[in-house]
DNA sequence: CCAAAAGTGTTCTCCATACACCCATGC
DNA sequence: GCATGGGTGTATGGAGAACACTTTTGG
């Protein structure tokens, strides 16, 4: 079925952009590859598409194979389709990009993948192939994105305090932020429940913990909302 | 080389959304199959990725080969990759939009091409495939981003009025703008060369001609400006 | 009592919006 | 002279940005 056109096909991959956060830092899975080409070195987890799967299928598939994350947001980036890309082959890629909410998903990866590793966003290693190239388009996006669609709260636990979140967009965004301003405009969007629950286990003031509400989200957006910060 | 790997590969196509404007309408560029599968229904101009070419280079030559249009603006859009989106193989396709200034190029498409018809975006007949679900998502992505990035001079004339520009902009956005508010901010940003020449052949006061300055607003972005409409 | 982060209001500036009339031209 | 779009200014309200101190808790 491969060889049923006259001409030949170029090979399809996907690969995964991973991003956490964890104590305010951007966080990055990497695999270390076991075949060649480039055995040995960093690269995104990712693989080739499968005929009888769709390529968003294919994206979760080798997540989940390559570092065991499953059930995460997951989200097309980006087609690298470059003729020299891939040494010795034709293969076009989709980019894809994930959030994990680091801090329940933080065992997984260790036990299943081979050698999946979070390296800080800021101190990557050399990359594979031209996936140092998709990187810097997931960040580009994210940073992009995080602005104007909720999808920050994918990468907190379902609890989370106003600073954690403010950490977190500082740490996307690469600025501070006013701490006065980003709470007030998060808390007049109402998009968050307040779960009159207190942080534990820190050595000052506990702090209130709140959770992002995807209900109250969708309705607003119906009414003409736009997230924005 | 195609079957060079134990598994069978997906084909892979481009598809390509072409958008024009004229005279307050928004236009798209559409095809008739020659070919099976859907023969005769309209469809994107678009076809299989070679494999000595890149993705993008795919794009342009499928949109040459079928429609006779070359050097426009062309951005990848999203890449479709459901299992049954193609009826009998295995294909997937990544789309592009192209973003073409009808008044120049209005002639060529119909000498070059087969049978490449423009049509309104409202009134866009059945199209084969997944087409109509790729066009959906270019026109939110064409609404979205024109809003932030200055490409919708690209489907005007090097020489346009203000009032062609805003009706532009209400034809894309599907809303009416406010004329002194919208002249006001697009010539705040100083992105626009007037070129001291005024429109001809029109039975009402004749408006005054400008282009977009590319030069200009290269130079207002590294200083941090932000295009936004 | 000290360190560390939580929590809280006001002022000012700027930008988006709303809005109506005269002008130039072709027929 | 009339129909058609071209071209212009002002007033108001709302949102973003700047800014500092008190509170709570654990050690």
């Amino acid at each position: 079925m491969s060889c049923r056109y006259d001409r030949p096909r170029p090979g399809l991959a996907v690969d995964c952009v991973v991003f956490g956060f964890d104590e305010a830092d951007l966080k990055l899975l990497l695999v270390e590859r076991a075949m060649s080409p480039c055995q040995g070195h960093w690269a995104l987890p990712g693989g080739f598409v499968r005929i009888g799967e769709s390529v968003d299928e294919a994206a979760r598939r080798e997540l989940r194979e390559e570092t065991g994350l499953a059930g995460v947001f997951l989200e097309q980036l980006f087609t690298f389709g470059a003729v020299d890309r891939h040494p010795g082959d034709r293969v076009v890629t989709v980019a894809y990009y994930a959030l994990v909410k680091l801090a329940d998903q933080r065992t997984r990866p260790a036990t299943e993948a081979r050698a999946a590793t979070w390296f800080p966003a800021s101190k990557v290693p050399p990359l594979a192939f031209d996936h140092g190239q998709i990187l810097q388009v997931a960040l580009d996006r994210l940073r992009g994105k995080v602005r104007y669609v909720p999808i920050g709260f994918e990468l907190l636990p379902p609890k989370f305090t106003l600073s954690e979140l403010q950490h977190l967009y500082e740490a996307i965004l690469g600025r501070p932020l006013d701490k006065r301003n980003f709470r007030k405009k998060v808390l007049a969007m109402d998009l968050l429940d307040d779960l009159e629950e207190l942080q534990r286990g820190v050595r000052h003031r506990a702090a209130r913990l709140y959770g992002f509400n995807p209900r109250k989200y969708r309705r607003l957006v119906k009414q003409g909302f736009n997230f924005e910060l």
